[in-house]
DNA sequence: CTTGACCCTGGACTTGACTCCAGGGTTTAC
DNA sequence: GTAAACCCTGGAGTCAAGTCCAGGGTCAAG
């Protein structure tokens, strides 16, 4: 290990490395995602390599759907000493959401793939299922068409 | 069939039967998906029982994932006497982006269950499978942890 | 010494779908 | 006749996560 006095990175090439807009990093300052990072004697932002790894960090965790703040909160947990019991409890959480989210848009698909069945995709709209369909209530009653009444 | 001259409905009765905000039927309106209704003397909306209808499918079709533009559509189909295929392209479009989202999430979810899994939940955060799969690359790579480097 | 690439700040703008507000007029119930 | 409940307009605010801008300073190359 030798210690080189590990010269700073300037905002562009952590932006660059990280993948991420410059406009965003210092947007994750303000946000208290990123720390303050200390300053040149022309006051620009002099960063190390740690702040890459963050900004890294930071993606993935979007890429799983945790949010600005969530990432905030795992962040301090890091920062902090907090307990795997914690970071699970919110991977878990996380998951839950998903899982939620995938039921509703499962939900949506069933529904559009009917829709997108029944219709035969020829003539004009009189008749048509899909616009019938969208006429009622959200359950598969019948109730008589009326999307006449509609325009 | 009688017609009785169908007394008009005022705003906040529209708003009640169709399950909406008296300020979202007004929003619609600027936005085009509903018509301009005719006025009071008093320069009160006096709307006709096919607007509730009208709001009944918008909200049916926000349901399904249609945003408020392409619903303005679906409804200008109608009034212009579209045809059936227009429909249902919108309709197969719209399950395939709703199959897409559900591709993503599905993904999301199976890293946060691994994730879930692999992580002990007690004990402090060194080695926590999370906060080191976060600082690694997407893929399930195995370059060494890092994770203390993030502070 | 000037050009171009980089950096700074504070603040405004974006998207989508509302939601709320002030400051007024109207209608209805008691 | 007056108070509550309703309606009107135009405009501003909300949320998330950025993105962009003007108007300036800094730094390296030629």
């Amino acid at each position: 290990m030798h210690k080189t006095t590990a010269q700073p990175i300037r905002i562009g090439q952590v932006a660059q490395a990280a993948d991420v807009g410059i406009d965003t990093i210092r947007f994750y300052e303000r946000r208290g995602l990123l720390p303050e990072p200390p300053r040149s004697e022309s006051g620009y932002r002099a960063y190390t390599p740690a702040t890459i790894t963050r900004l890294r960090f930071i993606t993935r965790a979007k890429q799983l759907g945790f949010n600005l703040d969530e990432i905030k909160s795992l962040l301090a947990l890091q920062k902090r000493g907090g307990q795997k019991a914690e970071v699970k409890a919110m991977t878990h959480r996380k998951l839950e959401q998903v899982e939620a989210k995938i039921e509703a848009l499962s939900r949506m698909r069933d529904v559009l793939q009917q829709l997108d069945n029944d219709c035969s995709g020829s003539g004009d709209l009189t008749g048509c299922p899909i616009i019938e369909s969208l006429c009622e209530g959200v359950q598969g009653n019948d109730t008589p068409p009326m999307s006449e009444a509609i325009l």
